[in-house]
DNA sequence: CTGAAAGCGCTAACAG
DNA sequence: CTGTTAGCGCTTTCAG
């Protein structure tokens, strides 16, 4: 059986309060009788139930974490962040993988109010409906988005300038001397991508005798960029070099030159967006916008957590972070012939 | 407010009792009696309140998984596993990093426990003191560990068959005609790479003319796998293909390989342990030995849930998992001049 | 089918 | 410094 207060508190004869005491806040306890409380406690192999003190207390300790899939490398790094501002302040954290099954999100959502977390952290979450954005909101728990514009909603929020990441990408690509680019964007309607876009095709057309990016759509992953790009090679734009919608589809959009024949950076340049680990592990390492995901995490933390503290749920807090140009080998200037 | 189980009772005129036999199970309520505690609670925006629920029903619902780092692409696969496990069961995960820190795992492993968690999967935490080894069992919740020697103690555990996998990987090299091969290992006294090791070292040494592979140990990283590669390929064995201790050190080894001026498998075979999912994205596509690691964590919170559920932890339940070779393009027959 | 009552294990005033 | 008294919100006998 396990062992409880009161069973602490026969064994000692002392009343369960000031067992409760003993062994929690040093005030006020007699030090002999403190020892003697922890003597029987640790005879008795107690263990504090914390789910009785959240209960009494009205604080679970525990944030919940709402995400695509933690395999994901960007939110791999987010999570560390995530966790460790956590852990330094005595919080837990659930996982949840939604896979951006919108069910499982909605599930997920509901079980972490139930379970009375202190905050959620939501990572590009399928759009919510307003009966969800509702009940959110009724919960009155905070809720930091991440990496959504901050117009979205009420909700706290943090993120990084898409827009100057692609300004970023297309400013690197022309000081190498390219003027036949493209943009191997996500989803059509996706809010970061266009904005990423917007900044490129700004930057690339700022410079005259430069054309205006060719933009393909498809899904933002490895297998996303593979088809993009060997759709882009087949349509014999006579790009030069590529701006990719992250890092991961920028890896698929290698395979897919390689598969071609052509060589990076010699025959193509390549951008990525995101600088995950990996980008400085696959060859020749990416050139990419980097975003401090691990920071970020953090900083939902922490933001989360001050609003828990302060109750002040009517005002959200958005927090931007910059972005930068992390040049490798993936670029350079374009090859003299034509093709 | 947020409102409870008394609210709607007060507002429907009906004990709390039926209220919650309203909210839950269906047996045994009017059904006009069930509507109106519904209606009510909505128009209240009740939410059930777990903490209150786990309390009084002594079941938290949630497992701990306590992991070196979910960056790890191992890891995240057998998380991936676990958690769908889980969620498929009703069961939420508490997410807990080391980095191997002993400290926070002794921390974790604790607050775990007074969570009441029904169950903990561990991976490859660092050894556990037999102080913290009795708390476990002293808590009489299931443990699970990942990857670690039947024999390691009285816990259940999900592993493969490292000896195995070496097995398989000596063979593979063998029957390429490779006969002067490196196993580049990790820590020296890793069970795992030691079975690993042994495997190996019989599948090379039972072929006659072939050399007995040269050993080298260092952490199995990125890093440590680019590290021992340099010092082998100065060391200057002459050798024509190496085994890695696992993928990620692999592509360690790969990165020293290439910068070493030669190219992979034409001078130099290379072989992984693992399978992790970026096996399949460098280039070339590296030859490995899969293990099921999504399986693996499916069953770790199945054998978990199990014993929760009998309540015998007398029983620790083994499971291991069969390895196979996953040929791909990083291995071929070594090249005919010797180097 | 429904109400009353007890209790899960702990905390938090409030007295003393 | 310590005991008493109430709960936290929900479930669960046990009656009726």
């Amino acid at each position: 059986m396990t062992t409880t207060l009161k069973d602490i508190s026969k064994e000692a004869g002392v009343d369960v309060a000031t067992v409760s005491r003993a062994l929690n806040g040093s005030y006020g306890v007699h030090k002999a009788t403190r020892e003697r409380v922890l003597a029987v406690a640790k005879r008795l192999n107690y263990r504090a139930n914390l789910t009785a003190r959240e209960l009494a207390v009205g604080k679970s300790h525990t944030l919940g974490l709402l995400v695509p899939d933690i395999g994901n490398p960007f939110v791999t790094e987010v999570v560390r962040g995530a966790e460790d501002a956590a852990y330094a302040a005595g919080y837990h954290i659930l996982l949840c993988n939604s896979y951006l099954d919108s069910a499982r999100e909605v599930q997920y959502m509901r079980s972490l109010l139930d379970k009375r977390v202190e905050g959620i952290l939501m990572h590009s979450v399928q759009t919510l409906s307003n009966t969800e954005v509702e009940e959110l909101s009724n919960s009155e728990i905070p809720v930091v988005l991440l990496c959504r514009s901050p117009s979205a909603s009420n909700f706290s929020g943090v993120c990084v300038n898409h827009f100057e990441g692609g300004v970023l990408a297309g400013e690197h690509l022309m000081e190498l001397g390219h003027r036949k680019v493209a943009f191997l964007s996500g989803p059509r309607d996706h809010g970061n991508f266009i904005e990423q876009g917007k900044g490129f095709i700004k930057a690339v057309t700022s410079v005259k005798d430069s054309a205006p990016p060719v933009v393909l759509n498809g899904p933002p992953s490895f297998d996303g960029g593979y088809q993009l790009a060997k759709k882009l090679l087949e349509q014999n734009h006579g790009v030069t070099a590529i701006f990719a919608a992250n890092d991961v589809s920028a890896f698929g959009i290698g395979r897919a030159i390689f598969e071609a024949g052509l060589s990076i950076p010699d025959d193509i340049s390549l951008i990525g967006f995101n600088n995950v680990e990996l980008a400085n592990v696959v060859r020749p390492p990416l050139t990419t916008i980097h975003q401090p995901k691990y920071e970020m995490g953090q900083a939902a933390v922490e933001i989360l957590l001050g609003l828990a503290k302060s109750g002040r749920l009517g005002v959200p807090e958005q927090r931007e972070f910059g972005v930068r140009l992390v040049k490798r080998s993936s670029t350079s200037a374009p090859p003299k012939k034509s093709r």
